[in-house]
RNA sequence: GGAGAGGUGGCUGAGUGGUCGAAAGCGGCACCCUGCUAAGGUGUUAUCUAGGAAACUGGAUCGAGGGUUCGAAUCCCUCCCUCUCCGCCA
């Protein structure tokens, strides 16, 4: 979340940058209610300053009986404070951070694309689905999938489930090359590991609640949340930025996607990912944002798989996103590109929420956050099925992942 | 799941209703001493927040949130977390 003194200071830039993503919050009643909020917390700052000095000693029974009346005016003006802080922060919840300079004004129609790399395939043959391939070379079980958890769900098989786990090794040897340190970490997270990093509460119908009676905790949608979550509270030392990833699934509800993509596994309610995430100074973020896009393009060039990058437009980020850059991977059957990878700079609006600073010239500062896809790994097979098959319907592995396999195509006989 | 114990400053740990933001020790910092020398002495040393150029002043914070009370680290309730024993378990 924003700072509410920077919004107070910087009042015209906050309104016109909540409008050029679509949010509708009234910065001027938000700033009289912040004023409101203060004379509140004055008055009660006194009183207590006054119960403060006639406690520090046994008071006289007349002492005691005005004070008796001081404490029920406390009560009450207390009660409105909170009242008006529960008021405020709603308010204050709603703004997202502030764009970057560089980000495209706009909805999704001004996303701008930054750069295409490699060239799109041309086949001299009808390109198969990948929904096709997989149900032709018994690889994606979605009947099952459906039996068992529901729509959007599946079983994936075989090569298939081999080629995920190549991946999954490819990606992960270079991020730890790249000096990423490797996080397990719980996948079932608290509100405020939500709310901290924020995902709460603008994107809440698109978490699983579980148990709510009981244990009342929530199904991650990305790993982000608990490799954030990670440092929260505390104070680092970021002489150097720290840099994570974790293998893990990505659950979501997929709530307002109904009749999208439903075809093959493009989109579904659990997919496995491995997210990295940088904890740094705040003047290293963009530098970092940009190794953390140009390490998920390596990846992307490597598998020889043609995308492109694209620079989110501020009406389609994320409210936690200074910036977003996403790679669109090349799919055949589809004819276009589609996501792949995201990352954001959050610069300091997941750290203020969950109080994660450094230390600089003895004084404790909010750092920066960011995050990427380091693979998602439902989108990548699909990738690579789509652009390794052959004329006779097989899918070859792609070079850099055959030191991980026993087989270097995936054939319909087994 | 059952039975218990507990969460206090950077650390250890005292504090069960008022003068407690909190003893003592350790650690840190500053100065002094310099034949007890990998030592001694003196002083100082929590965090956040509002105002202020600063000195300073006010408020909050003893796991979190409520409650009782004129007054809460201390009493009551709920929650979170840690530990011990039993049970179960990859």
């Amino acid at each position: 979340m924003l700072d509410i003194k920077f919004i107070k200071e910087n009042k015209d830039l906050v309104q016109k940058n909540n409008q050029s993503r679509g949010v509708k919050v009234d910065i001027d009643q938000l700033l009289d209610v912040y004023e409101e909020r203060n004379v509140l917390l004055k008055k009660v700052e006194e009183k207590r300053s006054l119960r403060k000095q006639e406690s520090k000693t046994k008071p006289s029974p007349e002492i005691i009986a005005k004070m008796k009346m001081l404490g029920e005016e406390l009560k009450t003006i207390e009660e409105e404070l909170k009242d008006k802080e529960q008021e405020l922060n709603l308010l204050l919840w709603q703004i997202p951070n502030i764009n970057m300079p560089d980000v495209p004004l706009g909805g999704e129609e001004n996303t701008k694309v930054e750069k295409t790399i490699g060239k799109i395939p041309s086949f001299d043959f009808p390109v198969q689905h990948h929904a096709d391939l997989g149900q032709n070379l018994d690889l994606i079980d979605l009947e099952q999938g459906a039996v068992v958890s529901g729509a959007r769900f599946w079983y994936l098989k075989n090569e298939l489930v081999e080629l995920q786990f190549a991946l999954m090794q490819f990606v992960w040897s270079k991020l730890i090359k790249k000096g990423f340190k490797p996080l397990a970490v719980p996948h079932l997270v608290k509100e405020e590991a939500m709310f901290g990093t924020g995902f709460f509460p603008a994107e809440k119908n698109e978490i699983y609640n579980v148990n709510q009676e009981e244990d009342n905790l929530y199904l991650i949608g990305t790993a982000e949340v608990p490799l954030i979550s990670f440092h929260a509270g505390q104070t680092l030392d970021l002489k150097e930025a720290k840099k994570y990833f974790a293998f893990t699934p990505a659950y979501r509800r997929e709530a307002g996607s109904y009749g999208k993509d439903t075809k093959g596994i493009l989109r579904g309610h659990q997919f496995d990912k491995i997210e990295m995430v940088i904890f740094c100074r705040p003047e290293e973020s963009q530098k970092y944002h940009q190794e953390i896009l140009s390490i998920e393009e390596e990846i992307w060039q490597e598998l020889k798989i043609p995308y492109q990058v694209v620079n989110i437009a501020s009406g389609d980020l994320g409210a936690p996103a200074a910036k977003k850059y996403d790679i669109e991977a090349w799919l055949p059957a589809q004819n276009t590109y589609r996501e792949v990878t995201s990352c954001s700079n959050t610069t300091d609006f997941q750290s203020r929420r969950l109080q994660i600073k450094y230390e600089q010239d003895n004084k404790k500062e909010l750092v920066h956050t960011l995050n990427g896809t380091g693979m998602a790994f439902g989108r990548a097979l699909i990738a690579v099925m789509e652009n390794y098959q052959n004329a006779k319907g097989e899918i070859e592995v792609p070079k850099v992942l055959q030191k991980y396999l026993s087989f270097k195509k995936i054939k319909k006989e087994k």
